[in-house]
DNA sequence: GTGAAAGCGCTAACAC
DNA sequence: GTGTTAGCGCTTTCAC
């Protein structure tokens, strides 16, 4: 065995691979970034040299250098429901067709987890943001602005974009819902929902909800509402809650498909008739709907469309394709399934 | 309004602070950072400026000037399997208390993609890697140990790890439910999966599980796989065709709870007695499962602890308080609910 | 096709 | 307490 001390182990770098294979820095940086006209016995020279050794190149020197980065922001109120997942894997889908690489932050729906959460992000110059929703507070918004880079918020167009926005109406979401169950006749109509103020999404879809039965000149005649635990559990619970205290209801709005699931189980275990003497909704148009012993009816949000739509903007500001800031409505799409249509269509 | 030619936009830097505010690019930076001793006057001066300028540091001149990166790259197969997520949370969880911060890479199970993932993770100089599994190609193994970086392989602890290692033995867990569910004297069992011959976790869960009965001189008398789908209604019907193939089966296990809340419902609208004529069996302890008219048996792989020691780890190793790799068995808990138990304990 | 020089925007180290 | 100098590891630009 050789007794040579050994240097403190430095990190590795485009020296050591020149030196390696005999070529000058900057062609090797030529070699691996398939930049320039290079000989392809250098290039195969370079090539495993840089296998040998193992080399990562450094994208932070790369990034400063070139001022350019391949980085995307993604900033999403939660992991925990599975609607962020769903989105995040239509930007997925897209970017990895293009050199761009997704970079999840998460805000746990509170506004200075945001600030922060966009801070870090920004600071670390990516190409581009997709962040869910439409509200930010000023400081957010003027950082977003300032950096110069292009924008996307998704799942909401009620409201005033930073720059482009993909998504559906929550409003409109809502007034789709309340049209179809007053159609079916309902009158007596329940809501449920998640105890989170800052679910700003939630709240326009309730609001554009209310303001339809209003017009009908009717009104939400009892509300439930929860926070934490299991969503399916929960379900359960308030439906039991709320016809206890409001045996007249005929039809109960979810605010999402997991207490949905809940409450049509616990309604079905009781032997109540749906949705004849009881109809339910859900909202959002979650696999998991499929596997129940009735199919809950539900709004599909166009969560995989929303994700790869805005990641198509990025993609296409990123390469220059696209100058102007773009504005994409999604249509929100009734699931009737079998617990809200009394009457044959 | 004046007129004057607005010079083309260039992106902030320190010295823009520097300059309104009269100091020292260096001091503007200590204050930023928080670093050493600046006078409360200078200070204030410093944060105005910044303020009103918007500014947001430059991380990637600000990592290469000081070699140091406060990113942990995680590394996850899937986003849509709510396993992970929960293992982020519980990542999210101690490194918010930290300056660490982490940024989540998917490899859809491809080892291609791994490959990839790692590659570009590691480029990035990141201080630390959380990666799910302990199996991973030479390519892999390699770049992550030439890395020099701390790495947490979670989730399995059956096999050499690179570095430290937090997690449950996928074998074990098998194996204890394969004993829990004989000591109920269940016979004639049967295994419903994922098609999925690179979920090296469910497949060494699989072994400990059949390697166990075997000892007991019994084995798997059928099984069904699927892929794609509503995993509850992939559940059902894999439910449905199995014991129409072997309707002398008296226990289903299922490679995740999903799928086995699926074949619960099934089972339970088929007034199957359950558990006396038909044992059920999931895994993972999701929260989902509270939520069924029954409460499917299953074994809680303590993804949230996972999580948590992970990045315990990560941040002991970042702030020098740990030198040692760690090795971190998770003890998995059988969770009986009502699918399980025959006899009264 | 290849190489040398300059500099990206910060921070470490040291001087004052 | 504050400023100066010299890089960090790449890429841009330009020369050859």
């Amino acid at each position: 065995m050789n007794d040579h001390p050994i240097p403190p182990r430095r990190p590795m770098t485009l020296r050591d691979v020149s030196e390696a294979s005999g070529v000058s820095e900057m062609t090797v940086s030529r070699v691996l970034r398939n930049r320039g006209d290079v000989s392809a016995a250098t290039r195969e020279r370079v090539l495993t040299a840089a296998k040998e050794l193992g080399y990562v190149p450094n994208k932070i020197a790369g990034a400063l250098a070139s001022s350019r980065v391949n980085l995307v922001a993604v900033i999403i109120p939660s992991l925990s429901n599975m609607v962020f997942p769903e989105v995040l894997s239509g930007i997925t889908d897209v970017l990895d067709q293009t050199h761009l690489q997704p970079v999840v932050g998460v805000t746990n729906y509170r506004p200075e987890r945001e600030e922060k959460v966009i801070y870090e992000m920004l600071s670390w110059r990516p190409s581009g943001v997709i962040i869910a929703g439409i509200e930010h507070n000023d400081t957010c918004r003027r950082m977003l602005r300032a950096a110069d880079v292009p924008v996307v918020e998704i799942m909401d167009v009620d409201g005033e974009p930073v720059d482009s926005v993909v998504g559906i109406s929550q409003r409109r979401a809502g007034r789709l819902m309340a049209e179809a169950i007053l159609k079916q006749g309902f009158e007596q109509i329940g809501f449920l929902g998640t105890q989170m103020p800052l679910d700003h999404r939630a709240r326009k879809r309730f609001e554009g909800f209310t303001d339809t039965l209003a017009k009908a000149g009717r009104e939400v005649v009892d509300q439930e509402f929860y926070s934490g635990g299991s969503a399916l559990k929960k379900g359960r619970e308030m439906t039991r809650t709320i016809l206890e205290r409001s045996p007249d209801l005929d039809f109960l709005y979810y605010s999402n498909d997991m207490i949905g699931a809940g409450g049509l189980l616990w309604c079905l275990e009781q032997g109540i008739e749906i949705p004849q003497r009881l109809g339910l909704a859900g909202f959002n148009g979650t696999e998991l709907l499929d596997g129940l012993p009735r199919k809950l009816a539900t709004m599909d949000a166009g969560r995989l469309a929303t994700g790869r739509e805005a990641a198509k903007i990025i993609a296409a500001r990123a390469d220059g394709s696209l100058t102007e800031p773009r504005r994409l409505e999604i249509e929100p799409k009734i699931e009737f399934g079998d617990t809200l249509r009394r009457y044959k269509p």
